[in-house]
DNA sequence: AAAAAAC
């Protein structure tokens, strides 16, 4: 059972195969320009530019006909348990239209069943004790089992397929809100199961609406959905687990992003598209060659949109969704996911969303003591023998040769680079990810890091957010970002999903500013605090260079259309009030507005 | 100040 609540822990198919761009399976000759036998998936989402060819799907009629029931048999049904549906998925023939093989995407899957000793003792009820807030108009109820969601057959077997056995809280909450057609602004961390809180109700209404007709313009592709992501490791992360989600079922997910070549890409799209995850910059230059047209999309989803903004990709994403063909909002779902609130991401919320219900979520783990954090005073001279102590220290403590996986923050790419080699220099298998290096070294990287084979890697805040590498033991904040939500970003790459994590930073008078904030998250999440950084802390002065983006806003988990009547007293973003933890009112009796205590 | 992201 506690696999259960890894929600999110496959995302780790991580080795050869996982690389993108992923080739399309060899087709034997014989196979090859077969027509689409009515067995097989018919493509009713597929893109114009095939549909083109496909006049001639003679009893396809018919055999659309079938799928339709057969996609919507599991909707109805949904009272009984939808794992226990068979077939209604019957296309199960595992081919994409045109014989091309559907690669499926579970059986790169780690066997975590030695996970299942480690797991023993931990409080998986901690995911009944999240704080949750929701506000806005006729907000629909949430749910306690993917049974009583009507997801339909294919789904419900993919679900099961991930070995999701219960929602979590963001999913109990977001995926009715999303079926019921209403915009979401959400506040949940990777992790917490958001991907497949949007996922889900994405690809289950283009399943409920297969009919979509799509414009013929040569060589443009018009998704229905469009997911847009900061980094290319987190897209490609949300694009694998897509596909998983979606296995199966017709609908086709395709990624682009910056650092690959395009070419393969385009293939991709002209195959035909349904679901588009993205980076912004790659999806700006597809929109401009006219390769992507957001005129059909009725999903947008926006995933990590503070760190988008933060990344400096508002121009971009207004570029997206306002300059060019996608329909105001209202005419399309929009789903908004972030961190943080402050003014950046409100305004953007009011521009993009409609009418939408307010959801926050506290973080697993975050106030929990899923997460032990240290700190260490470690001298800037010191910190290279003091990080291989440690790691020498934790090689001695695994078990079955299972290497523990640790993640290192580092400030710079240089110093990154510098890091790693004197890791391996001194025998310890690291390997690193940052910026300056090739998207393909990034995701060589990541892929090593995953499989085990580095359990070391060294990186900068490239990694920091929404990646979700299962088994990471232990991060080290090497270097302390500046940012109080930077280190809780960091540190939330262990201790995931259910699992225990150990989070160890080294602190030195470079970090004075951090002293206070850091001290405040620890004690708030009953952590022990060495009595030399409470010293630090009360003497540096409050803030310090804490969100300035934010004008001093910690989570900001408020509704903000709530404001007018709801504006005494509750300084969330005056910074004079409890620092990071949960809000002095949260618990209080204090109802509307107040979330949860992370970020 | 550094990091990320299109070519």
């Amino acid at each position: 059972m506690s696999a259960t609540m890894r929600t999110s822990s496959w995302a780790e198919s991580a080795d050869a195969s996982s690389a993108r761009p992923v080739k399309p399976a060899y087709v034997p000759p014989h196979l090859r320009n077969r027509s689409v036998a009515p067995a097989e998936p018919p493509s009713f989402v597929s893109n114009a530019n095939e549909r083109g060819l496909g006049g001639n799907w003679g009893g396809s009629s018919n055999s659309r006909q079938d799928f339709g029931n057969g996609g919507r048999q599991g909707y109805g049904s949904g009272s009984g348990g939808g794992f226990n549906n068979r077939g209604g998925a019957g296309m199960g023939v595992g081919r994409e239209r045109g014989g091309r093989r559907e690669a499926n995407p579970f059986e790169n899957d780690v066997d975590e069943s030695f996970t299942e000793q480690e797991n023993t003792g931990i409080n998986f009820d901690a995911y009944d004790d999240i704080p949750v807030e929701t506000s806005g108009e006729n907000v629909p109820a949430p749910v306690n089992t993917f049974a009583e969601i009507d997801l339909g057959d294919a789904l419900n077997q993919n679900i099961q397929r991930c070995k999701y056995v219960k929602p979590t809280p963001v999913q109990r909450y977001a995926i009715p809100i999303s079926l019921a057609g209403r915009d979401l602004m959400a506040c949940a961390q990777t992790g917490s199961g958001k991907t497949a809180a949007f996922c889900f109700p994405i690809i289950s209404g283009i399943l409920r609406e297969p009919y979509a007709q799509r414009p013929r313009v040569a060589r443009t592709a018009y998704p229905l959905a469009l997911i847009l992501s900061p980094t290319r490791e987190l897209s490609c992360q949300i694009h694998d687990e897509a596909k998983k989600f979606s296995y199966q079922t017709g609908v086709k997910v395709v990624v682009a992003y910056g650092g690959a070549p395009i070419t393969q890409q385009l293939r991709e799209l002209e195959r035909g598209v349904d679901i588009l995850v993205a980076t912004p910059g790659r999806l700006v230059d597809l929109l401009e060659r006219a390769r992507v047209s957001l005129q059909m999309i009725r999903y947008l989803a926006l995933d990590e949109a503070d760190r988008m903004l933060d990344m400096g990709f508002e121009p971009q994403i207004r570029k997206i969704v306002e300059q060019m063909d996608m329909p105001p909002p209202g005419m399309r779902q929009t789903l908004l996911f972030s961190a943080t609130f402050p003014k950046e991401i409100q305004r953007l919320a009011s521009d993009f969303l409609a009418s939408y219900i307010f959801l926050a979520v506290g973080r697993v783990g975050s106030s929990t003591d899923l997460i032990a954090q240290r700190v260490e005073y470690v001298l800037e001279s010191d910190k290279r023998s003091h990080l291989m102590d440690l790691l020498h220290a934790q090689r001695e403590n695994d078990v079955n040769g299972k290497q523990g996986l640790t993640l290192v923050f580092v400030e710079t790419k240089k110093g990154a680079d510098a890091l790693e080699h004197c890791l391996c220099v001194n025998g310890f298998p690291a390997t690193c990810i940052h910026g300056d290096r090739t998207q393909q070294e990034r995701e060589q990287a990541l892929r090593s890091f995953k499989t085990g084979n580095t359990p070391i890697l060294v990186a900068t805040d490239v990694a920091a957010r929404g990646l979700d590498i299962p088994r990471v033991a232990h991060v080290v904040n090497f270097d302390l970002p500046n940012d109080i939500d930077d280190y809780v970003h960091r540190i939330g790459r262990t201790g995931r999903a259910g699992k225990m994590g150990l989070a160890t930073a080294f602190f030195n008078d470079s970090n004075l500013s951090m002293a206070k904030p850091l001290a405040d998250l620890m004690q708030e999440a009953n952590q022990e605090v060495p009595a030399w950084l409470t010293r630090y802390a009360a003497r540096t002065p409050y803030g310090g260079s804490r969100n300035k983006r934010t004008g001093g806003a910690r989570f900001g988990g408020r509704d903000v259309r709530k404001e007018s009547s709801y504006n005494k007293g509750n300084d969330y973003y005056g910074g004079t009030g409890g620092g990071y933890g949960v809000p002095a009112s949260y618990g209080g009796g204090y109802g509307q507005g107040v979330t949860s205590a992370w970020d």
